[in-house]
Formats: C-alpha cells, structure tokens, sequence
DNA sequence: TTGTGTTTTATTGCCTCC
DNA sequence: GGAGGCAATAAAACACAA
C-alpha cells in the first residue's frame, strides 16, 4: 500500500531546519554563552512551531506552478514516474504534490464533462417534450377536424361521429368511398406540415438508435424514434399514437 | 470584521493491474 | 504484494456580501 504522509512532511520539516542552519550562520552577533543558550531555546521553539506549521498546514502552489502545471496537464493528463520527478523537480515541489495535483485536477475535469453532459441531456429533453405537446396538441384539434367531417358526410348517423373508432358497416364504406381521397388528403397534408416538427433526436452514440428507426436523408445524423409505417399509405389512419387513437380503417379501406 | 460559500490541497480506503 | 488510480472527505485558503 502506498502512504506518503510521513515522509512528505519530514521533508517539509528538513527544509525548515536548513534555514535555521541558514539563519545561524547569518547571525554574526556574540552574547555571552548563558544568553545565547536562552535566545537558541528560544528559536528552537520557534522553529519547532514553524516546522509543526509546516508539517500540518497546507499551502497553495504559486501561479506559475499551477501554470506549468496545467500546461503538462494538457499535454497528457497522467504522470509517468520520471516525468513526477522531473516535475517536481523543476517547480520545487514534492513528487507527491505533483501526483495529487493530478489527481484533484482530473476529478475536476471530470466534474466538469458530467455537468456539460447534463446540460445537453437536457437540452435534447426539454426540446422533445415541446415536440410531444406539439405534436398532442395537433392531434387533438386533427380529432376535431375528423368529427366535423364525418358529421358532414353522414348528418343522419350524428351521434356515429362521437366513437370514430368505431367500425361501419360494410356498406357504409362503399358508398362514402369516393369521399376518402379527399379527407385522406387532408390527412397527408397535415402530417407532411407536421413533419418538421416530429420527435428528431440527435444521438451522440449512433449505436444506441434502436433498429426501428428511420434514416432520414436530409438529416444525416438525425433518427426518429417511432414506427416506420407511419406515412405509408395503406395504413396512414391508424398513426394516433400517443393515446389510442381513432382507427380510420373504415375511411380508407379500399386503399 | 465576520459569517458563509467555494476552491484548492491533502488524506484515506478501496480497487485494479502487473 | 506493491504501485497507482479513483471516490469520498477533511481542512486550509480564499472570495465576498452584509
């Protein structure tokens, strides 16, 4: 197991005591032995609290430490051995300092990825969820539309218009036949008007779009999530699908 | 000046790899 | 089993409003 704490800090704590050797040898002054065992006691515990200081404070790196040290970060975000030493050599530092540096500084940056991948999760959400209550409310006011038609071409069955989902007669079909063409127009009309504004999602991940999903040639990158038979004709009145929509099957059978 | 929130430096414990 | 990485956390340093 690898623990550095001790070793660190004895370092610190050398270091401090060179300067004292420093200091002694700059203090050229003479007292008398007495008073100078007094003032080297005191100093002792001088420096025994500085060294303390050092062992247990921590200190911030300089601005041109952290530059450097950014600037090997970019360069490759992990630390070879020879390249800690040499590190830490150059900017004064201990290998450990420079290991830790690394490490918090990849923590942050990986805070920082989760925080943009969020935000763009997001994004894609919250633009979904605007093309879903689009999209619901189009197929509310499309309902409508679909009754006040039926109503129209068959005013004595009135009260057949309120359950559209409900199958006629055989012989009903026939005879509003003619008349498909013209509602399944509209229908066509309204979903290519709709089409801009259906669900795209934008994957990162190619891979993750499932393989129901449709390539669409304007949008490269782009897949839908929904089922391809949407716009095929023979099957366009049965595309309500978000909450058990009315079946058209009755309208368009002949198609 | 002081209380408080944020950032930076450092430690600890666990995990994986060789 | 040691070295190194990561997540969680502590604690000092710093920023800033009141």
């Amino acid at each position: 197991m690898k623990r550095f704490s001790s070793s660190d800090s004895l370092d610190a704590y050398i270091s401090i005591c060179r300067s004292k050797e420093e200091k002694n040898q700059r203090s050229n002054q003479v007292y008398s032995r007495e008073f100078q065992a007094m003032i080297d006691n005191l100093e002792e515990e001088d420096y025994r609290e500085e060294a303390s200081q050092a062992i247990e404070k921590k200190r911030r790196l300089s601005l041109d430490q952290v530059k450097a040290l950014e600037k090997n970060f970019e360069v490759e975000n992990k630390l070879e051995p020879e390249r800690k030493a040499k590190l830490a050599e150059e900017l004064g530092l201990q290998p450990r300092q420079i290991a830790v540096w690394f490490q918090n500084r990849r923590a942050r940056l990986k805070t920082k990825e989760l925080e943009r991948d969020y935000g763009l999760l997001k994004a894609n959400y919250d633009a979904l969820k605007l093309d879903y209550n689009n999209l619901e409310h189009e197929h509310k006011s499309l309902t409508v539309q679909l009754r006040e038609l039926k109503s129209k071409l068959c005013p004595e069955n009135e009260e057949m218009s309120e359950a559209v989902e409900e199958e006629p007669p055989v012989s009903e079909q026939s005879k509003n036949h003619d008349l498909c063409d013209n509602v399944n127009a509209q229908f066509t009309a309204s979903s290519s008007s709709s089409l801009s504004s259906l669900n795209w999602i934008q994957l990162s991940d190619p891979k993750t779009a499932a393989s129901n999903t449709v390539y669409h040639p304007q949008h490269p990158h782009i897949v839908k999530v929904e089922d391809q038979s949407l716009f095929s004709s023979d099957v366009s009145c049965n595309f309500f699908s978000v909450d058990q929509a009315p079946t058209l099957q009755w309208y368009f059978t002949g198609q």
